[in-house]
DNA sequence: TACGCGTGGGG
DNA sequence: TCCCCAAGCGT
């Protein structure tokens, strides 16, 4: 007799009032205060719901906490944020990364204005035709901010349903089967609180190591902490490693103490950030060193600053290596002398750099 | 479908 | 130091 993997379990066969219940209950007592979320009964302000939602996407709560009041002082409301220069916008997202959220958040803001009367549509439905909000985004916002019985499945909730379920096939091709069988557990009542009670329990109880499942409601209905092996879901497909490559940037100060950046295409990495100029990004280091009469910003005297930073983004591991050089004046493009740095929208991996030469700001 | 897209924290 | 991971989206 052939082996055969035990079968999934599936959610129809588990007791969806009764889940909900346990799970509301848990969370009732467990939720956390966070700067987006109002006391319990209140209903949010969508548009706060969007900011959330939209600085959230594969961003962890304890980053966008410090950072959500300070954007939402800056944008109280949707039309403020649809009037204001995306300039403006990418540079109070400085350090939040995936910077096309901010490119999607303005053209969004923009769309509502255009689309909507500046009013933004709370189903998941018309949500998930706005830019930047794709399934999970419109789920959530349509369950919290409308009340609207959808599920929003976030890695939160894909972690914890494959765990409830043993869920053998991996992710991401598991997403499907996952958002079916979280769509299942909906519930008209409470639409808001059940969809962030799911994200909570991922977050705070089935986190990916070392869940305390000794404190979870929905325990005795988990098949993978009845086989003790829940640590091992979700299954996951392997990633390609990261690709290695090196650079060299270019500190070119004027006599008065201005440095010289660029700004990056609005497609792409950091798209639309503001960046030391450099050589291309190469895999082989001495064609770096070739390509740097090419790529400096101005003939002059470069003199190696020592060590090198090192960068390392979704899926690129950069080292870079820092030469300063100083000119009269004349040259065209963005001079910044340090104490307006501020004023520009500095990626991380710029502020290293700057940082690295010893710059303050 | 699979890949490009930032950054910071935890183990 | 390294690897994993995070309230994903667009193409």
């Amino acid at each position: 007799m052939p082996e055969t993997a035990p079968p999934d379990s599936s959610l129809p066969a588990l007791p969806a009032r009764t889940l909900r219940r346990a799970l509301l209950t848990w969370y009732d007592g467990a939720r956390r205060e966070l700067p987006w979320r109002t006391p319990r009964g209140e209903t949010p302000d969508p548009w706060r719901v969007l900011v959330s939602e939209l600085m959230l996407q594969q961003t962890t709560v304890a980053t966008v906490q410090g950072r959500f009041e300070p954007f939402l002082a800056r944008f109280p409301t949707l039309a403020a944020l649809a009037e204001a220069p995306l300039e403006e916008v990418l540079h109070a997202w400085q350090g939040l990364g995936y910077y096309r959220r901010a490119r999607a958040l303005h053209a969004c803001a923009r769309a509502v204005i255009e689309r909507h009367g500046g009013r933004l549509p709370l189903t998941a439905d018309a949500l998930a035709d706005l830019p930047g909000i794709g399934a999970y985004t419109a789920a959530a916002i349509a369950a919290i901010a409308g009340e609207e019985a959808v599920v929003p499945v976030d890695a939160n909730v894909e972690r914890v349903l494959s765990r409830v379920l043993a869920m053998e096939a991996p992710l991401p091709g598991a997403r499907p089967k996952l958002r079916a069988s979280a769509q299942r557990l909906a519930a008209p009542e409470r639409a808001g609180d059940f969809a962030q009670a799911l994200m909570e329990l991922g977050a705070l109880v089935c986190t990916p190591r070392r869940p305390a499942c000794l404190a979870c409601p929905w325990q005795r209905w988990c098949a993978a902490a009845r086989r003790g092996d829940q640590e091992s879901f979700p299954r996951k497909v392997e990633r390609a490693p990261r690709a290695v490559r090196h650079a060299t940037a270019f500190l070119l100060e004027r006599v008065d103490g201005a440095v010289l950046f660029r700004r990056r295409p609005l497609e792409g990495l950091l798209g639309g950030m503001i960046e030391l100029p450099s050589t291309p990004w190469l895999e082989d280091p001495e064609a770096v060193a070739a390509a740097m009469a090419d790529s400096a910003p101005a003939r002059t005297v470069w003199t190696p600053i020592p060590g090198e930073v090192r960068h390392v983004f979704t899926h690129l591991d950069l080292t870079v290596r820092l030469v300063r050089g100083t000119i009269e004046d004349g040259e065209d493009g963005m001079w910044t002398r340090p104490f307006r740095f501020s004023e520009l929208a500095l990626p991380t991996f710029t502020k290293k750099l700057l940082r690295h030469a010893g710059l303050r700001w």
